[in-house]
DNA sequence: CACGATTCAGTTGTGCGCAACTGAACAGCG
DNA sequence: CGCTGTTCAGTTGCGCACAACTGAATCGTG
């Protein structure tokens, strides 16, 4: 098989093991991995609109809507439209969302410790990956872009 | 962000955006990434069970059935019993099947370009995320294998 | 041979992810 | 002010991925 295609399949299979662990740690909370992603960033800016959490999180409101929507359902968030843009949806973590802080605290040390690597590798294949997406994203906008021209 | 969640959340922002590209050169084919994947998995070796094919691409038979059998209303593979084995389903490409690996013939190199990356970057990367997978993939035997002890 | 355990593919249910679209709210410009 | 185009979140439809399960075929052991 081509190289292209085993960097590809070996990014795939690295996400879904990713998510294997993730599956196993956060079970007894009762969450997800991209809801626990979302928490995290909640956590630390206290509240954000749909639209900044997708950014930050690389998602649509395709994805976020019915992923937040169980979410309130859970009791971790709230979710009110922003009185001065009324267009945007403000989302801030509950109560109970802040206390799940705790009940997953430990959930870190044992991904850290699955990875097998030292913090040092694990930032640079961070920063290795990160120009990868950069590059690939870029090329997406190159293919699709002149073939959508309208 | 703790630097774990950092490098898991590159894994699936990188694995997402690979995603897109495939999308992209696979669109004209009507074939979609794990598609793909599966084809170029037969294309090697002319025909596999299913379990053999769930072996090489990291998926089980929930996934991996209905993905063959829209592959099969499609007209890319066939399915058939085993007689040797009446529980094994063998899955080998049509004529149509073998067909796409001419029309497909340039999205490698598409995809090489848009990684940015040299040759020796990418089996780099391939391999330091292959022992990743692996640890992950221990990891997940050690937490859920301990909790699961009946 | 018989019978319990195992190995297969397939089904069901749930959640993520994206394309394409809808409808409401807003911004800019004449 | 009114109209047009844009920016939002949300919905629909489809495909992937996995857990848990079903049922049929096979294997192993007595």
């Amino acid at each position: 098989m081509r190289l292209d295609a085993q960097l590809c399949f070996a990014v795939h299979a690295a996400s879904r093991a990713f998510d294997s662990v993730y599956r196993v740690t956060l079970r007894e909370a009762g969450l997800t991995y991209p809801q626990y992603l979302v928490l995290l960033v909640l956590w630390e800016h206290g509240e954000l609109s749909v639209k900044e959490l997708g950014q930050r999180l690389r998602l649509d409101s395709g994805t976020l809507s019915p992923l937040l929507k169980r979410m309130e359902t859970a009791g971790w968030v709230e979710r009110r439209r922003d009185r001065a843009d009324e267009r945007s949806v403000v989302v801030r973590p509950t109560e109970e969302g802040l206390g799940l802080r705790e009940r997953v605290c430990i959930v870190p040390e044992h991904t850290v410790e699955s990875t097998g690597m030292s913090i040092a590798e694990m930032g640079e294949l961070r920063d290795r990956l990160k120009e990868l997406t950069d590059s690939l994203d870029a090329a997406v906008v190159r293919l699709s872009g002149t073939g959508a021209r309208a």
